[in-house]
DNA sequence: TCCCAGGTCCTAC
DNA sequence: GTAGGACCTGGG
């Protein structure tokens, strides 16, 4: 198997510490080496060399997948170049260099950001791997151990409360079968937002998933939005970003007092971020990305890891 | 043991 | 319309 370049700027050890993805997994120390499942792929990323090491299907096109889900056309100079004069962004793009937004397949993508609801990233990623390992197919790979692909749609919807509480979903567990019976039902197209705007792809996915205990809010659906469907205006707000924009953003965006609990209503969501976006520029989810990892960075240097 | 986690939904006011 | 609480479960 030959192996594929990645893009130039490109570190792994930022970008699958990023909490874009939950699946990538470092085999050494140094965390130059790393091994992924990824839409029913096994690979393996070796400094800047990728290699294919199993799939569900050993014929599958690789010269074009690696390209679209690194996101190999980003400019991440150009990008940088459009950020706004803010000293604290400066020194997150200096610190995590090497940052790219990854495109990832969106049903998957949706799923583990409904399992991350509430949940630290250890658990979300522990979660997942259960799913997987409980309903999804299995990968040939030479490696020793098992892998396994992330669940169709059609397998979690029919899966039992028990089996998916047995996952450690918890309360999501209803989530999960609403919105893959949606999907098999064909209630939900996930391929009608790659077409749509950002605004649009939005307004698709709120209507179809959001309230109906359904679990798609805001923050799940900018998610989805900037780490499937490349939509790079979106500008996911998490209790991190709450955190950030209230300590380094309060003036440039006008907020007042964001930190009232460990949330915010949608309507102060929504309007939080439409000043972010306008502020951070057409590629605010780049920002966001970098502003996200600062603040853990920060954080975790200050108290400890969380 | 306790607090909190890449939020969302529901209820009471 | 919105503030406050509940929610499964596990990591630290």
């Amino acid at each position: 198997m030959k192996s594929i370049n990645l893009p130039r700027e490109f570190d792994p050890a930022v970008v699958f510490q990023s909490g874009q993805t939950f699946r990538w997994y470092a085999i050494d120390t140094l965390k130059s080496d790393w091994i992924g499942i990824v839409s029913g792929r096994v690979l393996r990323i070796r400094r800047h060399d990728l290699e294919l090491l199993g799939s569900l299907n050993m014929n599958q096109d690789l010269e074009h997948f690696i390209p679209s889900y690194f996101s190999s056309a980003d400019d991440v100079e150009m990008i940088e170049r459009s950020f706004p004069d803010s000293q604290y962004l400066v020194s997150a793009v200096k610190q995590f260099r090497g940052l790219r937004l990854i495109t990832q397949d969106p049903w998957e993508c949706l799923i583990s950001f409904v399992c991350s609801i509430n949940k630290n990233i250890p658990a979300i990623s522990k979660c997942i791997e259960m799913l997987s390992a409980r309903f999804g197919e299995k990968i040939r790979s030479d490696l020793d151990g098992d892998f396994f692909a992330f669940p169709e749609p059609k397998r979690l919807s029919k899966a039992t409360d028990d089996e998916l509480l047995s996952c450690g979903v918890g309360f999501r567990s209803k989530y999960i079968k609403y919105i893959s019976e949606k999907i098999v039902s064909s209630a939900l197209d996930l391929r009608i937002p790659y077409a749509l705007s950002y605004a649009n792809a939005r307004k698709y996915l709120i209507s179809k998933l959001s309230g109906l205990t359904m679990g798609v809010g805001p923050k799940v659906c900018d998610c989805a939005l900037l780490f499937s469907y490349h939509k790079l205006e979106a500008f996911p707000i998490d209790v991190w970003m709450l955190r950030c924009l209230s300590s380094h953003y309060a003036k440039e965006l006008k907020l007042n007092s964001l930190m009232r609990r460990n949330a915010i209503s949608s309507k102060t969501y929504d309007l939080t971020s439409a000043k972010a976006r306008e502020y951070f520029g057409n590629y605010a989810g780049y920002a966001q990305q970098y502003l996200y990892m600062k603040t853990r960075a920060d954080t975790i240097r200050n108290r400890g890891p969380v």
